[in-house]
DNA sequence: ACATGATGTATGAAAAAGCTAACATCATGA
DNA sequence: TCATGATGTTAGCTTTTTCATACATCATGT
């Protein structure tokens, strides 16, 4: 992937609106560890498109809710 | 990622679909080589969300009409 | 004041994804 | 027949993602 891209997300806000799940509730419900969650969510690096598939489905959303692809 | 989780893609069909679009083509527009389309397309491995998107951008669906998620 | 839980930071190592390069197979057309 | 283009395979290497662990900060409640 040469080309420069930026993948952003809304999982704190889903998180929240998910009845206040914290980082680690959705760490064990996609069975990676909080630390993962964390950097995910603040933007450190993208998640492979498994752990996508799997955030997205905790909230019970298209993949395309969560994340977002901005080319440039 | 503990959960054994599948993805399956389309790409070879959308490929044809799209006037017979080669790998070598499709590697051009989204920035990668072809070896990576051709390892993503067999299910070698799966791709970064960041080329899953700009894949199914090429083909102008909805990531989650070229890349299916199967947990199990 | 202190314990607890949620979040953030940091580091080092493992695993997965992607690259380059070379070579093989197979179909098509000149 | 031979050249070409598309696809597939393999190997070694780099980069990115994830894990494991430890520690810091901050708010809350007792």
């Amino acid at each position: 992937m040469a080309k420069k891209t930026r993948i952003t997300n809304n999982i704190r806000t889903l998180r929240f609106m998910a009845g206040e799940m914290t980082q680690q509730q959705l760490a064990d419900e996609v069975g990676v560890t909080r630390q993962t969650i964390l950097a995910v969510e603040n933007g450190k690096y993208s998640p492979t498109l498994e752990l996508a598939f799997a955030i997205a489905k905790v909230f019970g959303r298209p993949l395309e809710e969560v994340f977002s692809y901005e080319d440039e």
